[in-house]
Order: C-alpha cells, then structure tokens, then sequence
DNA sequence: ATGGTTTTTACTGCGTC
DNA sequence: GACGCGGTAAAAACCAT
C-alpha cells in the first residue's frame, strides 16, 4: 500500500479501513493504525530533514533566506480603542480628551482599511505554509513562496486573482527557484487545483514578477526523487546518476519528459544491480506509464552500449 | 487555431514461474 | 493462469508557432 494521498490531493489523517487515528512514526515517515494495523506512508514529521544521502536532500537543507519568517502577515498584534468615551477607572473624558481619542479612532480605522489588504495577504500565505506541508517541502520553499506572493501582490499582479490558483503558481515556481523536484501535477493536486488552471497563474508570475526563465528539475534530480519515494538501495540511485551522466545526450533528452528518462535510467540501474524492480512500479512512483519508460530504455540501448561489470545484455 | 511531437491508452503475443 | 515484459496503433496531451 504505497498510496498515500487521498482523491482530493490530502493526507489522510484517520484509517481507511476502520476510522481510528493514524499514529505516526516520524522516523519511517509511516503512518500506522493501531487497532488494525493498515500501514500508509504518509508524510509524518514536517521538519527538516538532516540525513542527507542524495541530491534532493541536500538541496533540502539549504539554508538561505532571512532570519524572520515571511510567511507570517505581521506579528499578530491589533488593539481597539474603545467606543465608550471612559477613562480607564471609568470616568468620561473631557472635550479635549475626547477630540483626540476621536482622532485616534479615525487613524486606527484608515489602518484597519490597510489591515484588510494585509488580510488577503495573510490567508494566502497560510495556504501556501498547507500546500508545503502537503507537499512535505522544506521550509526554505515555502519562504520562497511567500516572498514571490508579496512581490506580486507589490507589482499588482495577484490582484483579483483565485487564492489557490496564486497559492499553486508561486509554490510551484518557489519549488524550481529551489531545486526541489515536484511538478506542476504534483503542486496543482496538493492544492486541489487543475494543472492546466495553476499552469496559467504560473506564466503570469513568470512573465510578470519572476522574469528570468528557471530552467525545469533535472534529469538527476527526478532520479533521486524518485529513488526517495520508491525506497529504492541507495546503490541503483548511484549507477542511475552516472549512467545519466554519460548519455546526457540532447539527442536523447530533448523534448523528451525527464520523468520518463529518470524512470528508465533507475529501471535500467536496478537491473543491473540484480535489484530488477518491475517496470510497473518504476513508473508508477515516476508517474509515467510503462509504455514511456519501455521507449527510453530501448532508445537509450539503441544509441549507446551501456556496460556493468556484473554482465547486462548490449 | 494548428501541426508536429510526445505520452497515454488499450490491446496482443511471448516466455516463465 | 498470472505475471512481467516488449511491441504497436490510435487517441490524447502538450508545445511552439
């Protein structure tokens, strides 16, 4: 049982099978029913993440970015002053007392007209904290996120624009920016989103806010991803990358999806290590078919001799 | 909108356990 | 027979123009 989302992009919090709370062990980042023991694998501990053995995770750890949180709005502090014309032992002011406390009131309104821009601003920032969350991100995305989504709202661009269709967008570009493998799919699903829906906010950030072009996750990046997900011996994630290295060809992956070489580079790796993962959970964990990953292997034998010590058909 | 490219869907056949 | 694998044709999705 390798599903751990749910129809709508979520985690699941309770048993599927019998309804009980899940219990979490952070270590495995497995989620285990008590009374009836269904095993999912759902992401448990939201923190960073220290043992760092591939690229994905080293990119993880990455600490960049300022000392003070951006996903917060302010600090949380707001007062009112009060419509009754007291003194704090309950005694009614004098005129003069009076006329500034109505000044007072005034400013305190026209503030709260600006607190209601920072209110939408808020909400989205707590969605774009969930949408990492789901996505089990590292906290540097989510910043990233954040910071995108106030230089947008600066330029005007998240102006009557969807909350989740923004949410989405800068996540997603937050998730290039960093060098974290998750695609649009992924992001648009943890948002409950249509791809195609989050694709358009995205070119609108990229053309407005974000104007350099963030080259897509690499080949070697989706590797190790993948080889995250699948639980996969660190040992055909090794072989994948080196062999991926040495037919970087653009005769190979141009316009190809990098997901579908990653998929048949580990496929390729874990047989020839005697592992021989099936076609079919390769592609799966990938998300591509078997069709897809069948072509780049046989494109891949086709244009070049891959050679393993331990004896691989040529 | 369109046309070319890639991916998916659906199906078939082959060998093996 | 079920399973993994390899292939193909046609539909669907994608992308640049």
């Amino acid at each position: 049982m390798w599903e751990t989302k749910t129809d709508d992009g979520f985690f699941r919090t309770n048993c599927p099978v019998c309804g009980n709370k899940l219990i979490g062990d952070s270590e495995k980042g497995e989620q285990v029913c008590p009374s009836c023991g269904f095993v999912t694998t759902g992401p448990v501990d939201e923190g960073p993440e220290w043992k760092a053995i591939d690229l994905e995770e080293k990119s993880k750890r990455v600490r960049v970015g300022s000392p003070t949180t951006l996903t917060l709005h302010d600090l949380g502090l707001s007062t009112d002053i009060s419509t009754e014309m007291r003194d704090s032992h309950g005694k009614y002011l004098d005129p003069a007392m009076r006329a500034t406390v109505e000044k007072m009131k005034k400013w305190q309104s026209r503030i709260r007209t600006i607190n209601s821009q920072e209110r939408g601003l808020s909400i989205v920032l707590s969605r774009i904290s969930e949408v990492c969350n789901n996505l089990s991100l590292p906290r540097n995305v989510a910043e990233t996120a954040a910071l995108i989504y106030r230089t947008s709202v600066k330029l005007k661009v998240a102006k009557s624009k969807s909350i989740m269709g923004m949410t989405a967008a800068t996540v997603y570009l937050a998730c290039r920016k960093c060098g974290v493998s998750r695609t649009l799919k992924e992001v648009a699903r943890a948002a409950g989103l249509e791809k195609g829906n989050v694709a358009k906010y995205f070119r609108l950030i990229l053309k407005d806010v974000e104007k350099n072009y963030i080259p897509p996750p690499s080949v070697e990046k989706h590797i190790s991803k993948l080889v995250n997900l699948a639980k996969i011996d660190p040992r055909v994630e090794h072989l994948a990358l080196n062999v991926s290295r040495q037919t970087n060809d653009s005769k190979i992956s141009s316009g190809k999806a990098p997901a579908g070489l990653a998929a048949a580079y580990v496929y390729m790796s874990s047989v020839m290590l005697g592992e021989h993962l099936p076609q079919r959970e390769v592609a799966e964990f990938a998300e591509v078919t078997e069709v897809t990953v069948r072509n780049r292997c046989r494109e891949l034998l086709d244009n070049y001799i891959i050679r393993q010590k331990l004896g691989w058909k040529e």
